[in-house]
DNA sequence: GATGAATGAGTTTTCATTCAT
DNA sequence: GATGAATGAAAACTCATTCAT
């Protein structure tokens, strides 16, 4: 408790430094001076600059995974889901937006084709929970019967809207944005049910 | 005739190059190798990496936006745009897919802040042409009130959908996917006047 | 004492190889492996080659300047000046000839204008101080009314002979040379008077 | 005659850029251009770079030894001969100053040591030619008996004054200068006959 | 003879990683 | 355990020289 988690430090620092200027040009040296340790120290914690990179992605991606499943758990309804998502992401969006954007925008491919995978597994992981989601749904009679794999992408496409806009577009009616995209995909997924 | 165009054969060997290894990662030594030429020969036709990247990234990005713009021309309905658009892209996607990866998956922020300009300005000009034919579809009653520029981002979503699950997940059953795409987006756009 | 100061040992060994091989043709690695140590381990005491060259120089320099300085300060005649400065400039030229003859030799133009610049301002100076000297001895009627510029200037050859000879023409006699200068040096500033 | 004689132009756009630039920055490009020929038509004349920049170093320093032995030539009497030389360096100094530099300032050993033992060879010569001169004046008795070296390399130190307060103190003075160093030398030389 | 497109050897500099303290 | 001075492999880029036209 003397010591506030040497590790969590220096994986702070390098979230804020990758991000700042992408992998290969983040140097271990400012990675080191930001979360005050010898370059030394760092190699205590991981094997290699790519090592570090890949934790630091991990647990970044891991947490807007445990997000969405959250997410899925608290709803019972398309409608109660969209809800929570749009709430979820917006408090991601606010609170951690800049050091979450990798999550959406990095090509990992030429950083650690092993990394690539891992993301491509999980997004497959989170595709398929929203898929069985989305099953139920569909075996309600909630909505009709669509691609459920298609639909679960669409949905993840909330993500990647919300940190388009608001990184590269610089937008601040974000909610108004994924407002009016929820809309188009509660009426694509409900048909004409959403008359009744 | 006698020249079989130097410089296409480089930026041809480039895209092959820089798509395997990243940015980075590329030697241009390798690109050299590749294209048949001498180091040297690829700085008479570019100033640098970057340059050769950069020149790279736009020929492709703008070949896609050509597509797109020449689909929008052709389409006269919102149902002719999608049928167009599916078949455009799945063009692409056969003949083209590795080679255009980029468009749709890399950051370039790390490489040039200028590129990442030029794209997100590309990306916005595609959105405004796709906005404007949105606008007509709903003046004349085809698809509902929707935003224009959330609908744009999704049509657009077509190629993301298409490209990560051609190059990251190996599918083959592209058409399927993109079809169910097509499917809930047209209902969402269009809402209960489907059933008209 | 436990380190040997590596920085004076790159120093010396810059020294070495600038000497031998002119700035542009001498590679860093060879002042490497001449020091003893890594290419890397120079470039935490200097920024690039050129920032190499130019300390090597002013150090070089400064020392010849010093040497001169304390020549005038010793000396309250024209004659003691001279006994001094043949004296200072024979023992120079014995222990560090070769270390040194870049003060005389070489353009330095070509490397960085700014070292241009601090040699010129450095030569001024010298000849600044020269000139009061020469001033003094002037009202003092010790020498005859001379332009005390060209005086410095024509005091300064001294070290030029000593440099030029020695290491052009290999001469053994430098003292001998230096000496019939300062002969005809002495008799000119002194004109009639060296008959009193 | 219809051709202006091409390895003129090209010795004089040689001359020009290596001034500029220095032997190591100058590009066979730049010479090419300026000389208005394509850059394989100079090896047609010169065997590599360093040929030309040899051949180049000769023509300029044979031109400035040939005026010294005129000088000599037309002088019998130190006095006139002092008159000659001032009249003719500031000749130099107008019309070819900035071409003639190296001639004085450039330490050619970086770029070849049989060119910088031409070099000395030449000065060798011209003080030999200086020294017989001398020899005749002391003979007689124009002047006192001094070491006809030293004086030679004394007398050749007008052409260094003139070189270096022009180029590099900007001076426009020279000719005072100049007069000043030969009034020294003069009394230097003559000792107290200076008054018969 | 004249050209200039093509070449690739050669050099500076960076920075992840190590290891003596 | 922590450090940071030392390292050297690696890569972009330049430019004298060549040679097919």
């Amino acid at each position: 408790m003397t010591k506030p988690n040497k590790w969590q430090i220096i994986l702070s620092a390098a979230n804020e430094v990758f991000l700042e200027h992408g992998y290969e040009k983040t140097k271990m040296e400012e990675i080191a001076v930001k979360a005050g340790v010898g370059k030394g120290t760092i190699y205590e914690y991981v094997d290699s600059k790519e090592d570090l990179f890949v934790q630091m992605i991990k647990t970044n991606v891991s947490y807007v995974s445990h997000v969405l499943m959250e997410t899925i758990e608290q709803s019972h309804s398309i409608e109660a889901f969209f809800d929570h998502l749009l709430h979820n992401v917006l408090f991601i969006l606010n609170k951690h937006c800049e050091k979450l954007s990798f999550v959406v925008n990095e090509d990992l491919s030429g950083v650690s084709s092993q990394l690539q995978e891992w993301m491509v597994a999980n997004q497959e992981k989170n595709m398929n929970r929203l898929s069985v989601m989305l099953h139920e749904f569909m075996d309600r009679g909630e909505i009709r019967n669509v691609h459920p794999e298609v639909a679960a992408w669409l949905i993840q496409d909330i993500f990647r809207l919300g940190f388009y806009f608001r990184i590269f577009r610089k937008q601040d009616n974000i909610e108004e944005l994924m407002h009016a995209e929820i809309d188009i995909l509660l009426k694509g997924l409900k048909g004409c049910q959403a008359l009744r």
